[in-house]
RNA sequence: GGAAGGGUGGCCGAGUGGUUUAAGGCAGCGGUCUUGAAAACCGCCGUGGGUGCAAGCCCACCGUGAGUUCGAAUCUCACCCCUUCCGCCA
């Protein structure tokens, strides 16, 4: 959400921004309504300021037992009236116009992010480690998993429909494994603290991280009017809506190991085989917040963090920064880690690390009292993946697959795991 | 689901139609005093908006929205939220 008198004193700046973005420029007409909506605040507080000093003089002569005085100056505001109900009605026509526009633009790119039209644009940032070399044709995810009988999509189909799974056995206790080990390296080693939020929010919560009006579609409602959360980054980003933190001298950090739900609305017929697109999946997720000047450094760290989890479990991945196009509604930059699936022969997304500036901030009116100054600022979003559970079992599977078509479980996974070294059946 | 009570500034809390500004306290900031600190005392101290070069002036905001009134934190209606009790329930 964008503050009009940014806008005002920064339209070029504001119209550039979109313009990156492949969007046209609105501060013109944005402009406009809001002209007009200062013509017509300025008229009704004439008329305001007017009615409260007669009533006040009112108030007076009846102390005084002056009544025709009194009289005479109820008769004078009853004029007032009609004039103040005209511009009250065209004052709240144009703020009304002037939020529907502003709440359905997204957040302007940081200048170092690349411009680009959508994922063929973005720009490596870094990697990490080397492809696995395979001495025979490496399986996809979902091709070992059925061939034990552990990654059930027709039993999933008749209780629930498509795009959702039943893991049993010892992929269900990796899934869970990697879960347990995202959370612990997070709060052990990277200061986040974990939380256990809920997963059906109110509106305001989904509109506070941007999710809303606009991408209604992809989410799912409850018949209580709740909506599910689609990611933890909901529920922990909304942790500090409605506050005034009394200080921010160190960042924030959440972390919350959550299922999240998807109605994937726009994927119809993407990625249908295997665990990778589903309606349901758990994610690690990361969350940050931390006074303005702090979020650069905070993004990096959070990145780091997420990476980190790769790291440990011997995956190959490179690090994206995304183009302009490709980035979501609310984020200001953002990273996408992807990670090397041998079984699908490419790289695909794990982890997307946003930061989102004040964006999200204005939209939940989460504020901050820097140390021993007096005024309120917009505190500073970011969150991560670290990571989607799903897909990171998914890299697992196929990454560390043997010829027999059994797979062996990373070593920091084995304490989660009951020492367990190796699931799956031989073929 | 039923019943009752409640929602006032960063926090607590008074305030049931006006004639001074939402009292007072806590926290915060500045000062006096002090070697320093604490205490005490003095002063400042809500948010958003309009207007103005500025100092300032003005408007709105007491959960939200309507209404009554010359005038509403206060009266009326609807809604939202919270708490407690009962019922149901993992």
């Amino acid at each position: 959400m964008y503050d009009i008198k940014w806008i005002r004193d920064n339209a070029k700046l504001f119209d550039e921004g979109l313009a990156r973005r492949g969007l046209t420029a609105r501060s013109a007409e944005l402009l406009v309504i809001d002209d007009e909506r200062r013509k017509a605040v300025t008229a009704v507080q004439g008329a305001q300021e007017a009615r409260n000093a007669a009533s006040k003089a009112i108030g007076q002569a009846m102390g005084r037992k002056d009544m025709a005085e009194a009289d005479r100056l109820k008769a004078e505001v009853a004029a007032l009236k009609d004039a103040m109900a005209e511009g009250e009605i065209e004052q709240a026509r144009a703020e009304t116009a002037l939020n529907a526009v502003l709440e359905a633009l997204p957040n302007l790119p940081l200048p170092e992010v690349p411009t680009g039209a959508d994922e063929h644009d973005n720009v490596e940032y870094r990697r990490h480690g080397e492809r696995p070399g395979f001495n025979f044709a490496p399986k996809q995810h979902f091709e070992l998993g059925e061939a034990w009988g552990e990654m059930d999509f027709e039993a999933a189909s008749r209780i629930s429909g498509a795009r959702f799974v039943v893991l049993r056995g010892e992929l269900a206790r990796m899934e869970r494994a990697l879960g347990q080990f995202m959370l612990d390296l997070h709060t052990r080693e990277h200061g986040y603290t974990e939380v256990s939020p809920p997963l059906l929010v109110r509106e305001q919560a989904v509109y506070g991280v941007g999710q809303l009006p606009k991408f209604e579609e992809d989410l799912f409602k409850t018949t209580s009017g709740h909506y599910l959360t689609s990611t933890a980054e909901v529920t922990l980003s909304n942790l500090v809506r409605e506050q005034i933190l009394d200080d921010l001298t160190q960042p924030l950090r959440f972390t919350a190991l959550t299922p999240c739900f998807r109605s994937e609305a726009g994927a119809a017929g993407r990625d249908t085989r295997g665990i990778l697109r589903q309606h349901q999946f758990w994610k690690c997720e990361l969350v940050s917040i931390t006074a303005p000047d702090q979020s650069g450094a905070e993004h990096e760290r959070m990145l780091s963090c997420a990476e980190e989890v790769l790291k440990r479990l011997g995956l190959h991945f490179r690090t994206m920064t995304l183009c302009t196009g490709d980035m979501g509604f609310s984020s200001a930059k953002t990273y996408d880690i992807e990670v090397w699936l041998p079984g699908q022969d490419t790289f695909r997304e794990i982890s997307s690390c946003s930061v989102c500036g004040d964006f999200q901030a204005r939209r939940m009116n989460a504020r901050f009292r820097p140390k021993g100054e007096r005024s309120v600022q917009y505190v500073h979003t970011l969150n991560g993946s670290g990571l989607a559970v799903g897909r990171t079992l998914i890299a697992v599977l196929e990454n560390y697959q043997n010829a027999d078509g059994t797979v062996t479980v990373p070593e920091v996974l084995r304490p989660y795991m009951g020492g367990v070294e190796q699931i799956g059946k031989a073929a």
